[in-house]
DNA sequence: TCTGGGGTCCTAGGACCC
DNA sequence: TCTGGGGTCCTAGGACCC
């Protein structure tokens, strides 16, 4: 019906121009298939790659399953504890045993191991940046690729192939983009040797949808005008930012399916879920203008690790102070500044609590860190936890070349990297202002340090500096 | 399903200012 | 006198994602 023009090229809400071709990358099981990749044993085998987990043990919970572990009912999340009870270790199939697990019924178990990971999924994104002019990098193993300037949405002049193709969507038309997505995930399996599953559709929350509809290696096509009958039949969960609760929320009000929503009024739903449940409505009616755009820099650091339930201050305090010490590490090395300096105590069962403070101005300062996380701490004095956390926000990257160069370049003038490379004119600035990164200095070690030290520094030219003991 | 770790975004209330 | 509304920042919590 569509014939060989841009089906649906007229339909759109938006009027910012011709349809998109949005592509969802998702790589499947992307931890087992990785180990895979260097151990090639494990193909066909059930893999399960534990987080926390350390050969031999039983804690932990489950970073990825591969579909074989799956099959046993193993899921992502899933207690390493509770995964072994569906699949036992392969290990443990003793042969001579006959009490062991049979070791077809067994499965590989294997710490995460994410530097290798990472090292995979930069051949990936090699491959991803190749094929496409924007990527959105969404975490590890996962991407949107806006390709409308590398191919189409019409219809392929693919002469006399009869058979239609069951990923071109509804319609079954092929079209340039579904060539165009097939030739990505190729192109993945080929050069990174891991495989991957594509969705291809208008826009971004359409594309994720599609990819997730035919996993593992799937290639799914959404035409432009077609987006909200492939979505209709699926779950409210099939959305993007539809969780447990919101799809419990969702079924009491009788709504079911992504066409429920489609169908329902957006102000009551706006009515329970805020602006939230608006923009469900409009993504479930295919309804999505968003940009595909790189991800830009993070907006907080964290870590964070559980303990076996205890209410030992000793021990709260160095893990507080080891955790503080990392994610203070990682900042600088990443090279920002923080102004924000929380934690995270969780107490059982599960009740999570986070507090939180902001300094006059953005620092680099571990000792400032692990004191003020410390004090955070203390208001938890005497409680069980069985989780801490500490996290920095409220990031300022502008600043952290300054306080990277006035610590640790001696001279401030011009040098080989200045000539050919960008950061010339951060010099200058540097230069202009005169102490960069001098704030971390003068903020000093102590948060209760309540002397004059602070004397030395001219407060002109920074704001905030009056409220320094507003969190002392 | 007794729950690992790293994130994002949103909301709501209070403080404070004009 | 006792009363506005708007804006911003901060904190805490919650839902969600991979």
């Amino acid at each position: 019906m569509d014939g060989g023009t841009l089906p649906g090229a007229d339909a759109g809400d938006d009027a910012s121009g011709p349809d998109r071709v949005v592509c969802h990358v998702d790589m499947d099981c992307f931890y087992a298939s990785c180990e895979r990749l260097r151990e090639p044993d494990l193909r066909g085998e059930p893999v399960v790659v534990g987080m926390g987990y350390e050969p031999g043990e039983t804690i932990g919970a489950v970073a990825t399953a591969s579909y074989e572990a799956r099959a046993f009912g193993v899921e992502s999340a899933m207690p390493i504890s509770e995964a072994l009870e569906r699949l036992p270790r392969r290990a443990d199939a003793d042969p001579e045993d006959p009490d062991a697990p049979d070791p077809a019924e067994a499965g590989r178990y294997l710490p995460v191991d994410l530097a290798f990971y990472e090292e995979v999924a930069a051949e990936v994104k090699a491959v991803l940046h190749d094929c496409a002019d924007v990527v959105r990098e969404v975490s590890i193993d996962e991407a949107y690729l806006d390709v409308t300037d590398r191919t189409a949405w019409d219809a392929a002049a693919d002469g006399g192939d009869p058979a239609p193709s069951a990923a071109a969507g509804p319609s079954e038309v092929r079209t340039l983009a579904e060539g165009y997505a097939r030739h990505v995930g190729e192109r993945i399996e080929r050069e990174a040797g891991v495989p991957a599953s594509v969705g291809v559709a208008p826009n971004m929350s359409a594309a994720k949808v599609a990819s997730d509809a035919d996993k593992p290696d799937g290639l799914v096509v959404v035409p432009p005008g077609s987006v909200e009958t492939f979505l209709a039949p699926l779950p409210t969960a099939a959305l993007h930012g539809v969780g447990p609760v919101t799809e419990r929320a969702l079924a009491e009000r009788g709504i079911e399916t992504v066409g429920d929503v489609a169908a329902a009024d957006p102000e009551a739903l706006a009515e329970e879920f805020g602006d939230r449940g608006r923009e469900l409505v409009r993504r479930a009616r295919g309804e999505d203008d968003r940009e595909v755009t790189p991800r830009g820099l993070p907006k907080s650091l964290s870590r964070e690790s559980s303990l076996p339930r205890t209410a030992d201050g000793k021990r709260k305090r160095e893990t507080v102070s080891a955790l503080a010490a990392d994610v203070a590490r990682r900042a600088r090395e990443r090279g920002c500044l923080y102004r924000t300096i929380g934690i995270k105590a969780v107490e059982p069962p599960f009740d999570v609590n986070t507090r939180a403070r902001s300094l006059p101005g953005p620092v680099d300062d571990p000792e400032l860190v692990e004191a003020v996380a410390l004090e955070l701490l203390a208001e938890f004095d005497g409680d069980a936890v069985r989780k801490l956390g500490v996290r920095v926000s409220n990031l300022d990257f502008a600043e952290s070349d300054q306080a990277t160069l006035g610590g640790f370049e001696e001279d401030e003038g011009v040098s080989d990297e200045d000539v050919d490379g960008g950061r010339a004119g951060r010099n200058v600035r540097d230069a202009s202002d005169g102490d960069g990164g001098k704030l971390t200095d003068w903020i000093g070690d102590d948060p209760r340090d309540e002397g004059g030290a602070d004397d030395r520094v001219e407060p002109s030219d920074r704001d905030g500096q009056a409220s320094l003991d507003d969190w002392a």
